[in-house]
DNA sequence: ACCATTATTGAACGATGTTCATTAACATTG
DNA sequence: CAATGTTAATGAACATCGTTCAATAATGGT
């Protein structure tokens, strides 16, 4: 009897990965389809899901990949005060979000959203906030420094949200980056107000 | 040679746009489709196409009604003192968003998403900002209020914009009438403390 | 009554995600 | 080396989508 065999397979699963990026970044969401992806790595939409569940499963693998290099990414940033180590982070998350935006307004966005967000993701977004809590924790808040991370994560990311889809400019002129610094200098005020 | 005649044409226009708020509230944005719609009112996707341009003018005009509720309702807004009413005003905001939340996710999410926005659209908006300006500049700030008045906004928006998709809860547990009200909050201790 | 104008229809087109029987390729066994 | 059992690739097929359009029906003014 036969046993499995695994070279060319997980080759042509990562090349299937890469292609994906780039019909996203060429052409938006509504560019990643399965024939598009099957022709992209010469091969044909049956194969493509014999690789993936769904079409929705491979931008989800696209996703993940970019959330591990977000998180390779923050923990670059140099330790410090609290206040620059806030700004540094928030310029990181602009920085990493505006740049594969694409990738990003994907998820939110075409049609290809799920609603299935596995383990990995949480711990991802979990540790995330973590690195958060710490500068905010070392301002000496009056509430929960856990709870106003989130809220503080929650700010910058309504901003970027926005700025992938082009649409900040409904509201603002001001740019992300300018938004989140002001949303990071706000909280620190408050905090050292002793409103929270 | 005959002339124009207007009667069951508009009436049938209505019944479709009330047609297309129920298909998203039971369905989600997917369940918005052409022959869906024109079943609900007893007709065929051609003369769907007859009153509307694309399935996606069909949100839009959808969206626009409910945008001109939400100046209303934020209309309906008592004059107080500046932080009660910034207070109320997202309040309103927040209600008014999670209860239409289908319509609202379907602008950001669905297969329908369309880039260009209309002029009403911007105005809406912009008088929107305008309410939040009025009583952040009575709270005196040091910089432009009302650009701290499209900060609060965005801030309250991206809290509104996660839990409409259901996914504030990759975030955190607080809940999104809280997370406004902190933002509010926050916003006015900043400008007491002098930072803006 | 006639006819110009308009609205409705429903079939058709191309594209989508997804499935699946068929076919080809391969590593192991005899 | 040949036979065999397992695995992967294929590409046609299905249902559904938005959208278009020639044909048909309805309508109101002349």
């Amino acid at each position: 009897m036969a046993r499995p065999r695994r070279y060319d397979h997980d080759a042509l699963r990562t090349r299937t990965i890469e292609a994906a990026k780039l019909l996203l970044e060429e052409g938006g969401p509504a560019a990643l389809t399965a024939r598009a992806l099957a022709s992209s790595v010469k091969t044909t939409p049956g194969t493509i899901y014999n690789l993936f569940d769904s079409m929705s499963a491979v931008l989800q693998e696209v996703n993940r990949q970019a959330l591990v290099d977000l998180a390779i990414a923050v923990d670059a940033v140099r330790e410090t005060e609290p206040r620059e180590r806030l700004l540094a982070l928030a310029e990181v998350y602009v920085t990493f979000m505006l740049d594969r935006r694409a990738v990003w307004r994907a998820l939110f966005e075409g049609p290809r959203i799920s609603n299935n967000f596995p383990d990995w993701y949480l711990a991802q977004i979990d540790g995330l906030i973590g690195r958060i809590t710490q500068p905010v924790a070392a301002l000496k808040p009056k509430g929960d420094p856990r709870l106003l991370a989130e809220q503080l994560l929650l700010s910058v990311h309504g901003i970027v949200a926005l700025a992938a889809i082009d649409r900040l400019d409904l509201i603002t002129r001001q740019k992300p980056m300018d938004l989140a610094h002001a949303a990071v200098e706000r909280m620190i005020a408050a905090i050292r107000a002793g409103a929270e």
